[in-house]
DNA sequence: AGACTGTATTGACGTGGATCAAAACGGCAC
DNA sequence: GTGCCGTTTTGATCCACGTCAATACAGTCT
């Protein structure tokens, strides 16, 4: 299973560690969650290989056979779609201890494109494997569903987002979105730096750039947010999550 | 197991029926695939109970807590998502076949409510079985993850449509995916009953009912469907299709 | 340092779809 | 049948956001 020590042809480097999901501090935040350490050890050896991204890179585009899942260890990426005329939409932004792939499953090959916004670094999960282990460890079973449908819960308030929302509840949502994934991972709710361009995060919103810049503006001059291009901090929490539960007009 | 035949409460009995995935004429869209003789019995056993429900009638609420998934028999259904304020989202219509609840894993409890749209029937499907199941019978395992990963990438569609597409190419989507999952079934693909209300169409696509009103008129005097209340034809579907791809302009 | 390129901001204007309103239609109860 | 109510259609108006365009800014290369 080791790989090739050879010179490395490209900057997708794969490196095989053995330390995996037993050694790594996001345990609870990903497939390991609250296994014993037998099946811990399991997991690892499953999870043994990991693999580094340039920013811009891609982990994997629509049509790629699907052959494994991957976890961010650090990094962070999007996903996106595009139609035949290029049109795109992002579908997600996914950060360290989420799982990319998923969509590959029924198809046996991947439905969108997965890119690192920044230089990155994921496990690589065989999905083969991972059924076979999975059909052995009953907890591991019971998180990957668990993992899956989190992801369709995720999904459910991106409609609700992209089907009822204005653009500024839209753009409050996602910081608050994002301000509560930092916290769950030890960084600050409050001050963080956006890994997406203005443009990527109107993608994902179902709004133009230009409708992004300006709602950071209004944000900015309302005191909501103090915006300086990527790098945020959110200055009235309780304000923003306001501008979500109020009614249209 | 066997449920009290005593004097029915509500109409929504359950009903304690002995034939189920092996003599269900739906076998290749649901769990069911692929699996052997004997698996296919201990499916049964597992798949044993139905339940009927009225139209109007809800599956389960937001919240419920999360004891089954359901496939869908006979019938239709909607889902939908609330917001405090009293936006509502349909989050999607689910025909023979399909399966629902799978959002309720992750959290216990379901996440969305669930309404049949018309007099329908779903097979009960208690999870905690589901995983006990396909924790020793390995295909159906597999299918699973097929039919969970098959709704993350309707997901990512509906997201496009909502993302970047205008009202009467989502309109038109919306039609054209009707048509294939009616045609997968062995109903017309040109000529069916809308079980939903323009309301419920236009929370689905983002859109107000006065617009999907409006763009049916539109398809009707364009020539690509002829639209009589709910009784719809498809008459150009090589154009409805073509309204997808064009330029935005 | 200067030049180049991708990204962000801001302004002026146009438009697709929301909103408000009224009328037509169809199904159902009586 | 008649009346009632939920649904659909259609029209008139409005406005949030898209579009087009110019400028500002930041990072990178040389």
């Amino acid at each position: 299973m080791s790989k090739l020590p050879a010179p490395a042809l490209t900057p997708l480097s794969i490196v095989t560690i053995k330390l995996a999901c037993s050694q790594c501090s996001l345990n609870e935040l990903c497939l390991s969650e609250g296994l014993s350490g037998d099946d811990l050890e399991r997991l690892d050896v499953l999870v043994g290989t990991r693999r580094k991204l340039r920013r811009n890179q891609h982990l994997y585009r629509a049509d790629d056979p699907f052959e494994a899942l991957y976890a961010v260890r650090t990094g962070f990426f999007k996903t996106d779609v595009l139609l035949e005329d290029g049109r795109e939409q992002v579908t997600g932004f996914q950060m360290t201890g989420e799982i990319l792939g998923m969509d590959g499953i029924s198809g046996d090959k991947h439905s969108c494109n997965a890119v690192a916004l920044e230089d990155s670094e994921v496990c690589i999960i065989p999905f083969a494997e991972l059924e076979h282990l999975s059909h052995e460890i009953r907890a591991l079973q019971h998180n990957f569903h668990k993992v899956m449908s989190r992801e369709l819960v995720r999904d459910q308030g991106v409609m609700m987002l992209l089907g009822t929302m204005r653009a500024e509840e839209r753009l409050a949502a996602f910081l608050l979105n994002l301000s509560q994934r930092f916290t769950l991972r030890g960084y600050s709710a409050v001050e963080f730096h956006l890994r997406m361009t203005r443009e990527e995060i109107g993608s994902y919103l179902g709004l133009k750039l230009e409708t992004v810049s300006r709602a950071f503006s209004h944000f900015q001059e309302t005191g909501l947010v103090a915006v300086q291009q990527k790098h945020i901090r959110i200055l009235d929490a309780a304000g923003l999550k306001a501008l979500l539960n109020h009614q249209r007009h």
